[in-house]
DNA sequence: AGCCGTAGCCATACACCGTATGGCTACCGT
DNA sequence: ACGGTAGCCATACGGTGTATGGCTACGGCT
């Protein structure tokens, strides 16, 4: 284990996921290159392979870094309407702390193939409560983490309104969280919905 | 103007762009490249640079061809309800049809910047129909396009449900719309709801 | 008829990419 | 003292997009 030539010390996998994720943020992960995420490193590009497969699992593992800094709430008493809102503004955090790798995620099929980490382990219970029935359970989470999920994407990317203001988009996305309460509300509760309820909170006049 | 070389004829842009469409179709956009698309048309890589003035704009091109596919069902007679739902299984056959460059689009920003093409003046009017106030008009249509957005995104990407067959995706989307009639309904014109409504037609047992 | 502008095509070259291959150095345990 | 090996690096190969400049052959002009 001879100590490192150029550097004092020697590569670790910690420090290059790190500088690895750096450069996506920055750049999008079109501007990840091994020889550029070398030179960050002061480092010769083949040294990188000698702690990273490839650079295919490279972007896996720095994926798999990201999706683990979720932070999930924990509302234990709260009703479910809150616990969803809050989940979907978690989950929301986590896609524009990580914009661009964030998008590569999920357009490519290879990656998170299983349910990502315990997300759904949360989700499902809010579900559940909200009085989805267990034979359209699966189908309904998928069905609501796509919604979010593209709106998230379109956010991100612009394809969405002429007005690209932050309060713009916090709107936008309320407007989208009571769509699907409501939608929710409607579809396996109607007797729960009294005139407003969680879904009218705080929603300003949008003049837009 | 000299006839092709080696070539009968001289190249035209609609060539290009159907070879390009093709590949991009058969192996994804990250299988397009000049060279490729040069060899397809039995030409050298530089000849297409005098028909196209960059590998973006070509794409950019290839993008615009597709997006005019959109076939939109003219329906007017028809409820709200069943208009939305056409329009969304025109997008969805849309994106089935291209799904390499339809997520490529809906992932890169500087693309489809406009609204696309007449999409929109049928997809307002709809929302108009279901009593969205105006001035949430435009919200929630961009909200509700970034749902069935991501919602086919991760279809394609195979993010979804771990059974991946054609019926279960066709219910899936089903789903999706229905919740999203039932969330406008709740939210614009609750009353409209009289136990069911058009948002329970043919909707299967869905084991799953 | 003569000529030239130019449309279309192509060969070459450059910088960049991911990575296979193999050699160097400096430490470790024995 | 010495071999093994962990870490690093130089070189090379085949791929990418495209800048540059030269070739051919036609249309329109004088």
């Amino acid at each position: 284990m001879a100590a490192g030539a150029r550097r004092g010390s020697p590569l670790t996998p910690e420090e290059i996921y790190a500088t690895a994720l750096r450069l996506v943020n920055e750049g999008g992960v079109e501007a990840l290159s091994m020889r550029k995420l070398a030179a960050a490193l002061d480092v010769n590009p083949m040294s990188l392979y000698h702690h990273v497969e490839s650079k295919t699992a490279l972007i896996d593992q720095i994926c798999l870094t990201m999706a683990e800094r979720l932070e999930i709430p924990v509302m234990d008493g709260a009703p479910w309407q809150e616990r969803l809102r809050a989940l979907g503004h978690a989950y929301r955090r986590l896609a524009t702390t990580y914009p661009a790798l964030w998008s590569y995620v999920h357009t490519h099929p290879e990656l998170v193939a299983a349910r990502e980490g315990g997300l759904w382990d949360v989700f499902l219970p809010i579900l559940r409560a909200a009085g989805v029935p267990e034979d359209e359970l699966l189908r309904t989470a998928d069905v609501l983490h796509a919604f979010v999920t593209g709106l998230l994407i379109n956010q991100q990317n612009g394809h969405i309104g002429s007005d690209r203001s932050p309060e713009a988009m916090d709107r936008m996305f309320e407007t989208a969280i009571d769509l699907i309460l409501d939608g929710l509300t409607a579809r396996h509760s109607p007797a729960g919905r009294a005139g407003g309820g969680a879904a009218d909170e705080a929603r300003p006049a949008a003049p837009r």
